[in-house]
DNA sequence: GCCAACGTTGGC
DNA sequence: GCCAACGTTGGC
């Protein structure tokens, strides 16, 4: 099993790149969507995401990071106070969970969704899809790839 | 199981 | 702030 890509938005009003370089890793809470979760149970030790800021003008890729560890419980879902807190998930079955992901270093500039539209079909690149609103997305290895190039090195 | 109403995401 | 897309909820 080879590793995989993903995208993973975040508005970095809320949760940025800088917020992640600042803590080293972070627990990639509060999803709240079945696909996207889906997503986040397929992934494995050591796949790498691309760190999307959505919500943002203009929105699009300003990173990398590495998944650290896979399976855990979102705590958010049991505490009453979290925004993402879920009454109907029970701690002997929870219904959400999330991955802990390593901040992987930042690109010198943004690689714009426009841009993106430009160079990818929704085939190739699922979140320019007109539309879409999954905040985690599968990322194919050649677009991956691609991307990379078009991106340049990262600094940490 | 259908489907209308509603809510959320996120681009613009 | 608007709206397209689309997932979720609840009445029946």
């Amino acid at each position: 099993m080879t590793m995989n890509w993903w995208l993973m938005k975040s508005e970095p009003d809320v949760f940025g790149i800088e917020h992640l370089k600042a803590e080293g890793s972070t627990l990639w809470d509060g999803i709240r969507n079945y696909q996207a979760r889906n997503f986040m149970r397929s992934m494995a030790v050591g796949d790498r995401a691309f760190f999307y800021h959505s919500n943002t003008s203009p929105p699009g890729i300003v990173g990398l990071m590495e998944v650290l560890e896979v399976g855990l419980t979102d705590p958010s879902q049991f505490d009453p106070s979290n925004k993402y807190f879920d009454a109907a998930s029970k701690a002997e079955s929870p219904r959400w969970d999330c991955v802990r992901l390593a901040y992987g270093g930042s690109f010198q500039e943004l690689l714009s969704l426009d841009r993106l539209k430009e160079l990818f079909t929704a085939e190739q690149l699922p979140v320019v899809r007109k539309g879409n609103r999954l905040s985690i997305l599968p990322v194919p290895a050649a677009s991956a790839a691609s991307l990379l190039t078009l991106l340049g090195p990262v600094q940490l």
